[in-house]
DNA sequence: ACATAAGTGTAGCCAGTGCTTTATTTGAGC
DNA sequence: GCTCAAATAAAGCACTGGCTACACTTATGT
């Protein structure tokens, strides 16, 4: 491999870890608002595990990016592409859990890693995961 | 799931993120001594696709964790324990690749997307992935 | 020895992402 | 309507990890 493909590499890989905090805490408001009608900074940084100021320059970050709207002392709420980048990753969580349990990872383990993998599935990726657990929905296990 | 373990969750994945960058750099600088003799800045920065002063910053994090040593003007070389955690990277950076081979991903896209991945497979997830392929090498494609 | 080019180092800037500390706003209770 | 607790915001610090610009060292050629 060229020095030029590794570094390609590398730089999609940065680009990709780049975009996994706004898809991270876009799933996660989608969650709550689902869960109890409204995402609260409060509720933000203590599902993220962070303490309120970083959330709050989270959904700065989100806001620049037009993924969230939000005004002060209300609620933070996604717009039509935060939702829908929401979905997506909420789906693409799924489909990487799915298929490390199809390949024999044990679920807890699964939905741990999963966490930090989904972010790095490409479309081209995710369906193939999809195509080999249509195929073989239990990976034959056993 | 409860909010601490969603928090433990995505802390998880943040330290796997800051450890991601060593591993990187560590294995690259093991193939360049492999390849060339000696590792040097210049190719350090080529490689990883940033310029010189980049490098040069991330050299400084691995001497600080103990990862490499070098001199001004000179070459970096990896440390025992440096050597030891590229090898392991680069092992665990081939199973990711076979893994997602064998699940019918696209070998180029498998090396691109593994790049990202492989610093989040858990040592369970990396063990689930040798078993699944020692069972079925070929994951009966086609 | 000296000039020059290549390599390396250093300084300073910016953005991201965490933190703590200190206002401010909101909303509830009196 | 005032007070107070909770929520939010604002400001400042630290570290990572990019960058450019500039200084210095090394190696090479004359």
């Amino acid at each position: 491999m060229s020095d030029e493909q590794a570094a390609e590499r590398f730089n999609q890989a940065r680009a990709a870890q780049a975009m996994a905090v706004l898809e991270d805490y876009a799933e996660m408001i989608g969650d709550l608002i689902e869960e109890m009608g409204e995402a609260r900074i409060t509720d933000i940084a203590g599902r993220m595990g962070v303490t309120h100021p970083t959330a709050t320059k989270a959904v700065a970050r989100l806001k620049r990016a037009g993924l969230v709207i939000s005004r002060p002392y209300r609620g933070v709420f996604l717009t039509e592409e935060g939702a829908a980048l929401a979905t997506r990753v909420r789906a693409r969580h799924r489909t990487v859990v799915d298929l490390l349990v199809a390949v024999g990872v044990p679920p807890e383990t699964a939905e741990l890693d999963a966490e930090g993998i989904e972010h790095h599935v490409s479309d081209t990726t995710l369906e193939a995961f999809e195509a080999f657990m249509a195929k073989a929905p239990t990976a034959d296990r056993g």
